[in-house]
DNA sequence: TTATATTGGGTAATCGATTGCATAAAAATA
DNA sequence: TATTTTTATGCAATCGATTACCCAATATAA
């Protein structure tokens, strides 16, 4: 196994010191045109590669930042973890993707992981309201970025990314109300999570706004899974007047309820309309498609990498905040489609 | 910002060198018991965290291991790291995860690029046959471990996990002739990749083993996706005999079939049986669920991760080659579940 | 009592790259 | 020609932790 070219190598070869060729292969403009290009063919000869642990120890940066999220394998955070990759690859950045599943220890677990393994930020999406805040407090203390993306918390001095859910649930709520439906459940999740609580804000506001009843016994929280949709779904269907369309601030749940739905002999849409959110690739796949609400998740992770790209190179010195809000966009499919 | 507490801190308030601080929090046995629990107690005093730079630095050992695979955003994917993060994280690990979305170019770029990061070893699922053994030549001459979990390639000295690709394809099968099958075709993807060339010859030994003739005509290869799905299924629909079954080598595909025979106003399982390979959560959850095959992904990722502590803490001193095959089980649901 | 072991811990080099400060040589200016 | 400025490079410390080697003090053996 023959060792790695160091920069001592290179400078020992061409009588130079480790000072000149490090300036050298960084351009600094201290160092001549000619010696410069001297080092860099040779190092390329050499088979120099850079040596990014002692880069990282001497610099303080890792050149490593975290993405903490909920899960991995629904095509939204996936989608977003590649559009965070996209832009932070070509700057010589690495991911390194941790999942809570939910779980507030492993919220924390993961954070403090992250720290420990000295991540120049942590991009993260919250997936547990009772995660205390308290958790970042290492994160600023040690200056690393935090940006929140999707599921964000109301932070001083932490930038976010998300979409417009209240707008996103109003718009879809708004649809079914044109497709003439007038008993409208939603199908909520953990409402302390901004996300949700602003969907069910969305959702009421149209409600209001075209004079319809807000009836809150047609809103039931639960977890963003296919079979927690069945179970509520059977609920609604068992009142003495039940839903005639249900907007879901989940694909999942949304999935379960159209199971339930048929499964208990109803039409959809003609019965009852369905509405999900997040637009995950099987909304479309599925025979009876449904309608979604898309969040553009790549653009998302790649903005989320910028803002990221910004508070490094900001170098500690301007606390920024940034919020940014993206618009989402109503993908109606069969699901909702009561009118021709 | 206050300084992070070095070992050197804790040395000078105790009178001690940074040697024996160093020794100390390692229990070293040359440090007597007295000292040890005074600096172990003044390290927690004083916030001490070790510099994980510092000591990648010098012990050449990043902590960081690389996992490179297709796409994360399939569940089998997703669970696979998932076990390896469980079996990882507690020996202080972190994963690194990077998609190739079958890319030729980014499969070849990120092996590279982790190991520019200087991880201590790679675990991968190959997405291309184009890719070159050659790619591989950097990891060997560095000794960094490589191991193949499920899309392997033979290579000398090199681990995999796998499932019995061929077994879990005769399996299903053989399910479909039992089911009254008669004309069996197969979706296949890319046989360049023995998963999916084993599962083509499983599905050939099973028809042969049941006096099946094997029409190569009912054997079309394509990509994992469900579009493709559809367009070959339509191929297979318009042929003078078509097809009374087909087994998909991907979930993926399957569904596409799926949706391709119901259009054509096919009954799914009466006129036509389907069975997918992966058993991703969406199979169990459609209306018609689909019969799959079950690759037990956590185990797979908790191996391929317990191979690799083995062969890094072996110190290279030994080199093995472990081939490890898990048994895929068959989930038999709607979609072929033609007898009663 | 003297010689030998053992225990506990210090010294200093090392991992590879970066960078503030110093300086010789070359160039520009007086 | 003498002096100042500029340019190009060297010197050495530093980032924080680890470890081979050395040595004093105490314990054990002869």
């Amino acid at each position: 196994m023959k060792k790695k070219t160091t920069i001592y190598d290179i400078a020992e070869k061409l009588n130079l010191t480790a000072a000149t060729v490090s300036r050298a292969l960084n351009n600094n403009e201290k160092i001549s045109e000619s010696t410069r290009k001297l080092v860099q063919e040779t190092a390329l000869e050499m088979n120099y590669e850079q040596n990014t642990l002692a880069r990282a120890l001497k610099s303080g940066k890792s050149y490593n930042v975290g993405v903490v999220v909920p899960r991995m394998d629904s095509n939204f955070f996936a989608s977003v973890i590649r559009g965070i990759e996209e832009e932070l690859y070509p700057q010589g950045y690495h991911v390194i993707v941790c999942q809570t599943h939910d779980q507030e220890n492993l919220e924390t677990g993961n954070i403090n992981s992250l720290l420990n393994a000295q991540v120049d930020g942590i991009l993260m999406s919250i997936s547990n309201a009772k995660t205390k805040n308290k958790v970042f407090n290492n994160l600023f203390a040690k200056h690393v970025p935090l940006i929140f993306f999707d599921r964000k918390r109301d932070i001083d001095g932490v930038s976010s990314v998300t979409i417009d859910d209240f707008n996103g649930a109003y718009e879809a709520t708004k649809h079914l109300i044109q497709q003439g439906c007038k008993r409208i459940a939603h199908l909520s999740n953990d409402r302390s999570l901004e996300i949700f609580k602003n969907r069910y804000m969305g959702y009421k506001q149209a409600l209001l706004d075209h004079g319809l009843e807000c009836d809150e016994s047609l809103v039931i929280e639960t977890a963003s899974k296919v079979d927690e949709g069945r179970r509520i779904t059977k609920q609604f269907l068992s009142m003495e007047r039940p839903p005639d369309a249900i907007f879901s601030s989940s694909d999942f749940t949304a999935l379960g309820a159209i199971q339930e739905i048929k499964e208990h002999g109803l039409k959809i849409p003609e019965d009852i309309c369905v509405v999900g959110f997040s637009n995950e690739p099987f909304t479309r796949f599925m025979e009876l498609s449904i309608t979604s609400v898309d969040q553009s998740p790549i653009e998302m992770g790649r903005i989320a990498a910028q803002v990221f790209l910004e508070e490094v190179n900001n170098g500690k010195k301007i606390k920024m905040q940034k919020q940014i809000v993206l618009t989402p966009e109503l993908m109606v499919r069969k699901s909702s489609s009561k009118l021709k």
